[in-house]
DNA sequence: AATGAATGAGCGTTCATTCAT
DNA sequence: GATGAATGAACGCTCATTCAT
């Protein structure tokens, strides 16, 4: 999603034109961020205390909440960070491309790249979708289904084309997604595959289950690998 | 798992060699196994209090510590029991054929099945284990690494015998897994397919990312098919 | 209000009939009530924590929630307790006579006896009505308004037939309860006076401010002794 | 008490005097007494929070602090403010009499009026003494009974001449000042009385209650009503 | 086999207050 | 003159657990 990215943009900006004490401030809440998104990940919401996010903030707990007013809209802020950043991210690969099955390729690819990348947001996004209150759970809900239909129509495309041939849309949608997102709950960065051959394999397995032909699967991993 | 079945297996041997209040214990603790993992599925383990298991099972949160010396036993054996009966469920499957890929092919519809008739003890035991003390978390997590590698089994065997050709072996297992898991979080009893559908599809869908003969697949798909 | 009368009669009734972990039981809420009633009193309602109540009972602070569910339900309990027991030892009083001055002076002797017996409870009932949430306060301001009601009856009733003369019913309604009532704030037990000595000077002034005439005054006051 | 007239004062000596700043300075601080004022009535001291006045006199709760080296500071000022205020008033208005019963009747009928006129402040310096810490509650109770015992020795004077009969001098002014302060708490503005006619009742019942020839009552009455 | 009563720890949150800017 | 950020203490309340009965 990028928090890191985003938030030391605004530091810069913060840094640049404003007095000291706002650069403080944004860095405390960066760190927060990064304390909720590491204990969320490692022990759970529930298991979380705000005491222990303010310890690895460096801060005490009350002052959490001058930037939220309570620790759910931490965690929904979070999500919806994610969410944002992830449908950017996988919106703009998919449309380098033009051929369907390519497009296809390249969503697989991104999203796989980019749950490798912040493997704790995204694990956080998707295992605590329980935790939120019926209001905001309906909304990342709705964000997640929408995420996900545009997966369905990648596939719809190509399948229209007589290029893919999935047994069902939905089920198949699902299954891919199953398989790539859960990428951030096994991968280790130290292990013997980078995140980018761990994509490739997933742009293989995607498209083979949906029985592209072995050319056009080949075709398109190229396309999408970077370099 | 078949918490009913062996529950009901003791249930039997009380009743017929007990005394009246030995039925009723069974049945207390039978009580509390349904609504723990009712309530662990629904609202997650911190999330959900002794108070609110003794509720749902009408007894006093007091009495589950007649049956269970803490709140973590009693998950413990929730996900014992449905790693057991999974394990015992799906190896026998596979059993029932000599064929590699068929073996694959039985142990896949197994698992999606299992998965869809026991959604709450199979979500349940897949994300709370991060709610374990360690020593519970590494035996739990020992057990499922077991289960992984019958998987990896058999998808070797596959491709020693040049029948699947997956881009990697462990990767593919990984997705394999997902995705079929992942069924007991979105398949709906009351939606349009039968868990037996969704299975099938599975099946066709993990030979297809494996790159297996369409031929085989169809094959492999009517074998493992019941009736 | 007769909350340690009432009490020591479940008391009562507990250690005669029932096991000895009940009378612990009732011993419990009946401390709390007898210390929530006194920090109220010398501290307010927001001023006294739960910790302070339990400290005074002799329980840890949890135990409360026990027998309330929250700390406004304890309010709660003690003004309900108070306004029906004060209801029903004035209208008792008032009943014992038949000429309407004699029944107004009857009643006033009785609220201020009562306000004298009870000050914590009275003055906690009046002056934290205000800590209570629109609910319960509409409920108990309606039980406050028809305590009213009562006395402006009474009064109307000595007007009508000419005996008393005040220049406004409900003002002087709202004087008389007031003075009566606040007698629960400054009386001393330990003072120069007896509570009855106090009740016996409100009779006076009370049926004086309505311009009763003086023969009738000393009537009513006589009336109403006990002795 | 006046808090308007008096901080018009300053406001106007700000004005011709000082730079554009100090006035902000001085409203701001009018804003806070009076933010305080209506939130201290309303929800009592205890139950409101440096935040909440803030954000009614709009300005961050940090600001008040530079007015008020706390909160207890904030009380203690608009108690004493209304307590000198309430003397001035009602003393000024007894001095325009001579006779004894005139005096107590003017003087009755000015602290219902005054407290008609400042409902809030009246409330609040009455109802908040418990808030107070030991030295400034003894200094706000001296003041108190000093206002008391001008009571005391208005009615001694009266009944010193014959005029007024009181049964008890102490208890007699308990009961005049509990019905006359105890106006702030039950008077509205938009009813069906203005404070003034309030105010003659309560002369003609406080009169009363001591025994004054109706006559007298008359004469008193009809001396202290205005115009 | 099950309960009612209680505990000690800890929860999320709010508080009055401080202080550099 | 006023603020934004932070704190340390305390709040009401819930928790898993114990234990005599």
């Amino acid at each position: 999603m990028n928090d890191a990215v985003q938030a030391s943009r605004q530091d810069a900006a913060a840094e640049s034109q404003g007095p000291d004490g706002n650069r403080r401030g944004v860095r405390t809440r960066h760190a927060i961020d990064r304390a909720a998104t590491d204990l969320f990940f490692r022990l759970g919401y529930h298991a979380t205390s705000m005491r222990a996010i303010g310890d690895a903030a460096q801060v005490r707990s009350a002052a959490i909440y001058h930037w939220y007013p309570n620790k759910e809209a931490l965690l929904i802020h979070l999500q919806n960070e994610f969410m944002r950043e992830l449908t950017k991210a996988v919106e703009s690969a998919a449309d380098r491309h033009t051929h369907p099955v390519f497009r296809l390729a390249a969503a697989v690819r991104e999203h796989v790249v980019f749950h490798g990348l912040h493997q704790q947001e995204a694990f956080v996004t998707d295992s605590e979708i329980r935790a939120l209150a019926p209001g905001p759970r309906d909304a990342l809900v709705a964000r997640r289904d929408a995420y996900q239909q545009y997966f369905v129509n990648l596939i719809s495309a190509g399948r229209d084309r007589g290029l893919l041939r999935p047994t069902d849309v939905h089920v198949a949608t699902y299954a891919v997604l199953l398989q790539c997102t859960g990428v951030s709950a096994w991968f280790k960065a130290s292990g013997r595959m980078t995140i980018a051959e761990v994509a490739d394999h997933h742009v293989d397995l995607v498209l083979g289950s949906l029985h592209a032909d072995r050319g056009l699967i080949g075709a398109a991993a190229a396309a999408v690998r970077p370099d």
